[in-house]
RNA sequence: GGUCGGUUCGUAUAACGGUUAGUACUCAAGAUUCUCAAUCUUGCAAUAGGGGUUCGAUUCCCCUACCGACUACCA
């Protein structure tokens, strides 16, 4: 019987989606787009204690930026669908709005004595599991304990039924049976056996909420969503015996999905699983976006840290995939096609932020110039600068646009000017926010002056030559390019035996206030000469 | 403690019984250049330990160590 592959990312909203947990997201799509299948959202909030305004919209938001969208449980708009339709006849998406549905399933395997009505209060049993502990035991309840507990087993029939009407707070637990070995496989990790006597009589549906739990939600929905394949994280994998046992159960072993297991995320140092505090600790994102919970606290996000969509998708894919040959840069197409749960690693991904940081750089530079002017004009814009698409109308009474597309005057620039200083420094960034850094000085002149650089050039006998070489640019006559001036530059600086390092390193310092920088041919091409005549006025001006 | 999972350079990983154990990131050195960056070249650096099986184990099995997950009326 050959299914159409459905698979879903189901979690729940209790606060900011984690990396790992869009990681899991990633290869859920992964795989339904390989397989020409769907790729669903189920939001699962059965946990009313701990629900957090806002993160639903925040998790589908994050999946959205990644590329990750939805073929079922969220409509166009980004809302978690709530009716049935044609498009989502399984709708609704939100446990909390299917809450009508699992009473039924949980009482038919009371009926067909895979499950019991328990009346053990939560303080009862936190008391009972204190006590044994304090011995050195562990409690379990399950098989060697569960008839000297008060539930549907132990009790007499008609005390228990009692305690069914007249208590609000029972729930109802799977009977977890005796001795039996469970064998199941799991397509990342193979073939699996547990024995069911470490295993407790879990909750299944919890009165006092009118809600499942996790496991018997779950189940019930992967069943009649039609899921295929369960791709979830390795915390699951100890409850996967139990939800073997509720397939059986419940009859549905002939549709029951396979299960992919995938390892955790670790910190980059130390022990443990990566966690918000790595990231504060060590100056990285844990998080696609950023968030604020609820104590006004912010956690940084991949997003607004600068990074590309498309690079945080390729350096998640590969912690803990890869395809078998040397490539590491994939787009999301590229992904969908070579992407195979064979090929996961079954151990723990350490992740490494230096990694994370050559990805953005990798697509920092296949952007082009428009590109990347756009995401960069609001920063400049920020600085200060003002940046037109046609200079003349955008122009005020008195300010002068150069040539080159720049009037440093009133800091007014034209998007050109913008295009062509990205294309000349982005093979040097990480970042858009990195620009600023690298080249403030093509659209404001230097205000300070980088001490160790000066110490080490700004002798008189140096910058007398720098200002006569200034002078050969300003009079330069060709047409005022990089190309064209370059060779004569340093033909003319050669030709006159003066130390071409000294000279040119003295002038980058006047221009930019440090010995590091584009190239001089490259500077002064692109400010122009007027600001050049300037920069050198003012420094003179000052000796 | 118990159950389950995992273990190749610092990190991510390749090699699915036979390789001088490869690649990328990081780091270092060199080349290049007017500096910086970029680029190129080179280098440092790993099969957790011990037993088997085998002509031969990174690869298969067992034990130990270590790491992780789970052990809630949380997911």
């Amino acid at each position: 019987m050959e299914r159409k592959t459905r698979v879903r990312f189901a979690p729940s909203p209790t606060g900011p989606l984690h990396m790992g947990g869009v990681r899991t997201a990633l290869y859920n799509y992964l795989y339904a787009k390989q397989h020409g299948g769907d790729f669903i959202i189920r939001i699962e909030d059965t946990d009313s204690q701990r629900f957090v305004p806002g993160a639903e919209k925040y998790i589908i938001e994050a999946l959205n930026w990644c590329g990750i969208i939805p073929d079922e449980g969220v409509d166009a708009e980004g809302n978690v669908v709530e009716t049935a339709s044609e498009r989502h006849p399984h709708a609704p998406y939100r446990q909390s709005q299917r809450r009508g549905i699992y009473r039924k399933y949980a009482e038919e395997l009371v009926e067909k004595g895979f499950a019991y009505y328990a009346f053990d209060t939560a303080e009862e049993l936190g008391s009972k599991r204190a006590a044994m502990e304090a011995e050195g035991l562990t409690f379990i309840y399950n098989g060697t304990s569960r008839m000297s507990l008060r539930n549907s087993l132990s009790l007499a029939e008609s005390e228990w039924k009692e305690l069914l009407e007249s208590r609000t707070d029972w729930t109802i637990r799977f009977k977890m049976p005796h001795d039996r070995v469970v064998k199941m496989d799991d397509l990342i990790r193979g073939h699996v056996e547990v024995n069911t006597d470490t295993l407790d009589d879990k909750v299944l549906w919890k009165r006092a909420d009118e809600l499942p739990t996790y496991h018997l939600a779950n189940i019930v929905d992967d069943h009649l969503m039609e899921i295929t394949e369960v791709i979830r994280g390795e915390e699951w994998l100890p409850s996967l015996p139990l939800h073997y046992l509720l397939y059986e159960a419940f009859g549905w072993q002939e549709s029951m999905p396979r299960f992919a297991h995938l390892s955790l995320l670790l910190k980059p140092d130390g022990k443990g699983k990566l966690s918000k505090r790595d990231g504060d600790r060590l100056g990285f994102p844990v998080f696609p976006l950023k968030w604020v919970n609820s104590e006004g606290e912010v956690s940084r996000g991949y997003r607004e840290d600068g990074y590309f969509p498309e690079a945080f998708v390729n350096l998640l894919a590969m912690l803990g995939w890869n395809p078998g040959n040397d490539q590491e840069l994939f787009s999301m197409e590229e992904l969908v096609a070579a992407f195979s749960l064979e090929r996961v690693i079954k151990s723990g991904a350490r992740f490494n932020p230096d990694k994370a940081k050559w990805y953005n750089k990798e697509y920092l530079r296949k952007k082009t110039a428009a590109e990347l002017a756009s995401l960069y004009i609001p920063v400049l814009e920020e600085k200060g600068m003002q940046i037109v698409d046609c200079p003349k109308c955008a122009l005020t009474a008195g300010s002068e646009m150069t040539q080159q597309g720049a009037d440093f005057k009133n800091r007014i620039f034209t998007r050109g000017y913008v295009e062509r200083i990205v294309a000349l420094i982005q093979e040097r960034a990480s970042f858009v926010a990195d620009f600023w850094d690298i080249a403030s000085y093509l659209f404001i002149a230097p205000a300070e002056f980088a001490e160790k650089d000066v110490a080490k050039f700004w002798k008189e006998e140096n910058y007398s030559l720098a200002f006569q070489a200034a002078d050969f640019i300003l009079n330069f006559e060709g047409e005022f390019t990089k190309e064209n001036l370059e060779g004569p530059l340093e033909e003319y600086i050669r030709s006159n035996g003066w130390p071409m390092g000294k000279v040119m390193n003295c002038l980058r310092l006047a221009l930019v206030g440090a010995s590091s920088g584009l190239g001089i041919a490259d500077i002064v091409t692109i400010i122009g000469k007027a600001e050049l005549a300037e920069r050198i006025k003012k420094i003179k001006a000052t000796l």
